[in-house]
RNA sequence: CGGGGCGUAGCGCAGCUUGGCUAGCGCGCGUGGUUUGGGACCACGAGGUCGCGGGUUCAAAUCCCGCCGCCCCGACCA
């Protein structure tokens, strides 16, 4: 293995790809656009998917599995989602050697086949809610692709209800958006925004998108989830109708939501560092790992012993592993080890021994701690729990450190040079037109209309028309 | 699709300008030994369709033509 990482601060995009090759997050793999997750890269996907996925259940969903292909038929009976997918759709026409009959698309998104099957399975009121997840694979052909933050294929998780009126319908909508916010914050320690997408950036087929967003270490915004509210737009398309109590018959309300593999680029953006990844307990496959220092057999067995008897001490909630290779220096690990993120790890030798104690180190702080012993693992635990928490402060802090409230167009343009862009909190008069040209003009766009805003009376920072509330703009990825 | 870069051992590269003998270096890998508190060392060893196809030549990694692939930067997107 090549020694060092590119600072963030000379090539973040080079430092960020490196880091996911190195850590064997993933690699490329011999489609264009298309990786593959590598065991470690999985593992910390693994556990977004099991966390969400009791998060799904405790909130009444359930899960299913709908089919990679679509129909051409279905993909073109919303007009708005098939404007907005067809152009990056991967298209099968041929099969079994013969050239179908229907061309078949991989789902980008699974509204229109699972809306198919809904028109099946929903009669009455009494079949409503209707409250499916499905874990998936989906392809969506990219121009430009970027390791978990943009690839040809990835995973996800996609959320389709049906419901019988609009508010429970737009209650379940912002419900999961809480959700997303809840696990962004408490599992990967990322503060996030929730907002409202403007027109232009909404779900194709979409009543309203709202959205959570995040922002990166070199202060660009990621869309981190997405929950829409699909109205009757769908139900229409497919011709989705209930009975009521009362024996009317009516179109369903629609909601999805989802969040894809992308959460793990998310986590090596939000808290990695120029020696590696740092990834938070919560998330993290492998919480603490034991570093082994002896020399020669004698020391060798005492040592490996104590070790051992230290990584059986802890729990079953506590991921320990010890590392007991030999073919690789003690200093080899502590690097290997710094680079693949892991929170705790901790040294033992023959000195340690002799004192009654162990060194510790935690990722984000780096450094060495004798500790003793005896009170090793309350200590540990104790700092996993602190990791934790330490690291959603420091992104929130400098989430609020790059955070600007502007109220002219020149500062603002000013700040989208900044090294570190971040978020501007500014007014938007709302026209699709000025949304555009200050895209065009600084290369920042609209993020999202947060909702914990109040509506303000200001003005419009690019055309100085009125604005009835602030916005938030950035530089995305 | 436009612009740039790169394709030579598992990885990173040199060699190409000015064709030549057995294609080289570092890391990694294997074996043996000494080692292990911040990326250890010695010895021996394995490992190559030089991206693909064609051409020029006595001779091509090197020159010419064509093709393919990937990465990076811009226009679409979670």
């Amino acid at each position: 293995m090549a020694k060092g990482l590119p600072k963030r601060s000379e090539d973040y995009s080079r430092w960020y790809t490196e880091l996911v090759l190195r850590a064997e997050l993933a690699d490329y793999a011999p489609v264009k656009g298309c990786m593959v997750i590598r065991p470690y890269g999985y593992a910390i996907w693994e556990r977004i998917q099991s966390t969400l996925d009791r998060m799904f259940k405790q909130t009444g969903h359930v899960n299913a599995y709908f089919p990679l292909f679509i129909p051409e038929s279905f993909m073109t009976k919303e007009a708005e989602h098939v404007e907005g997918f067809a152009p990056q759709c991967a298209v099968v026409t041929h099969g079994g050697g013969a050239k179908l009959e229907e061309p078949l698309y991989v789902r980008p998104t699974s509204e229109t086949i699972i809306w198919s099957m809904y028109g099946k399975w929903i009669q009455s009121y009494r079949d409503l809610p209707l409250l499916i997840n499905q874990w998936a694979n989906i392809v969506r052909w990219e121009m430009r692709t970027r390791l978990f933050l943009r690839t040809t294929e990835f995973l996800w998780q996609e959320g389709h209800t049906a419901h019988a009126t609009e508010t429970e319908a737009l209650e379940e909508t912002v419900k999961m958006l809480e959700v997303y916010r809840t696990f962004a914050e408490e599992y990967m320690a990322v503060p996030v925004i929730k907002g409202v997408k403007s027109e232009s950036e909404k779900f194709a087929g979409a009543v309203r998108t709202y959205c959570i967003e995040a922002m990166m270490q070199d202060g660009k915004a990621l869309q981190a989830g997405t929950s829409h509210y699909l109205g009757q737009n769908f139900a229409k398309a497919f011709n989705v109708q209930y009975q009521t109590k009362e024996g009317k018959l009516e179109y369903v309300y629609a909601t999805s939501w989802g969040v894809s593999t992308r959460l793990v680029g998310a986590l090596v953006m939000a808290h990695s560092d120029d020696n590696g990844l740092v990834l938070p307990p919560r998330l993290a496959p492998i919480h603490v790992v034991i570093v082994p220092i002896f020399k020669g057999e004698e020391e060798r067995a005492l040592v490996l012993g104590k070790a051992r008897a230290l990584a059986d001490s802890f729990g079953p909630e506590t991921i320990v592993r010890l590392d007991d290779r030999d073919n690789v220096s003690a200093g080899w690990k502590f690097n290997e080890w710094e680079l693949k993120g892991v929170p705790v790890r901790i040294e033992i030798g023959p000195r340690d021994l002799a004192k009654g104690q162990a060194v510790m180190v935690r990722r984000d702080l780096g450094e060495k701690r004798a500790v003793p012993l005896e009170s090793l693992k309350e200590v540990v635990l104790r700092e996993l729990q602190d990791m934790q928490g330490a690291l959603l402060h420091k992104a929130l802090d400098f989430r609020q450190a790059s955070t600007k409230r502007l109220d002219d167009y020149e500062s603002f343009k000013k700040q989208m040079e900044e090294p570190i862009p971040g978020f501007v909190d500014a007014g938007w008069c709302g026209s699709a037109e000025c949304e555009a040209k200050l895209q065009e003009e600084t290369k920042a766009t609209i993020r999202c209309l947060p909702l914990a805003g109040q509506p303000e009376k200001c003005s419009c920072i690019r055309c100085g028309n009125p604005s009835e509330r602030r916005v938030i703009m950035a530089k995305s990825y």
